[in-house]
DNA sequence: ATATGTAGTATCCTAAAGGATACCATTAAA
DNA sequence: TTTAATGGTATCCTTTAGGATACTACATAT
């Protein structure tokens, strides 16, 4: 039988959460998928002008590895791949809808 | 009477907030502030081992310019500065737990 | 007289994130 | 036959965030 122990969490969960979400277009990205369900790559560029290729596919990438979205690569030509939260990712569903609706609040209440 | 306008925002109000709370330790440092209320600037370092005083400066400069902190200065020797969450800054209570919970329940089921 | 604690600044440097650009294979359409 | 569209990779470069270190003023404690 396990000793007890005292729960000194050893990395915060803040943290952890921030280092999975915290690049500059994570939540944005996860935040469409959320609201569109499922995006093709090129979609996902178009709904992000700025965004380079390469910076997108790493952030799809990344988090993806993290277990926060799910790619569906079809074998066709031209090529296809579908992008989509994970189960898990789904479950960021009411964060990402609380920062979008704060986001929304704020700037109605700070006008500039 | 203003013409009803389609909504187009100028700019997505994910994007906005995560700019706002998108520092390697700003929605940390909120966190702290929400758990602990007041918090004074050494006592902030404590909880932050790893962060410089320069650092830990510039984000909590950066959240007061955004208006979701406070900052008390007392004019005593030595210096005594109060850091604490703003009526903005409380606003985000909600997220800022949301993440923690979120990040415990990924850690509980992501054994590693 | 020296050390300690406060809340910082100033200067310099490194590492990481992201941008710019070019390139690839394959097919279908013009 | 050139063009376009797909979903990328490969290289290189710039910007920025954050780290390291030293320094400050002032008062109290030793």
């Amino acid at each position: 039988m396990d000793k007890q122990q005292t729960i000194e969490c050893p990395v915060c969960p803040v943290e952890y959460t921030v280092n999975m979400v915290g690049g500059k277009y994570k939540l944005v990205i996860l935040h469409k998928l959320a609201i569109h369900g499922v995006k093709r790559f090129n979609e996902l560029r178009r709904e992000f002008p700025n965004i380079t290729q390469r910076t997108l596919t790493r952030q799809l990438r990344e988090l993806e590895s993290d277990g926060l979205i799910s790619r569906q690569v079809y074998s066709e030509i031209p090529p296809k791949v579908e992008y989509s939260l994970s189960e898990t990712g789904k479950s960021l569903y009411p964060i990402l809808l609380q920062i979008e609706n704060w986001g929304l609040n704020y700037i109605a209440n700070n006008p500039k």
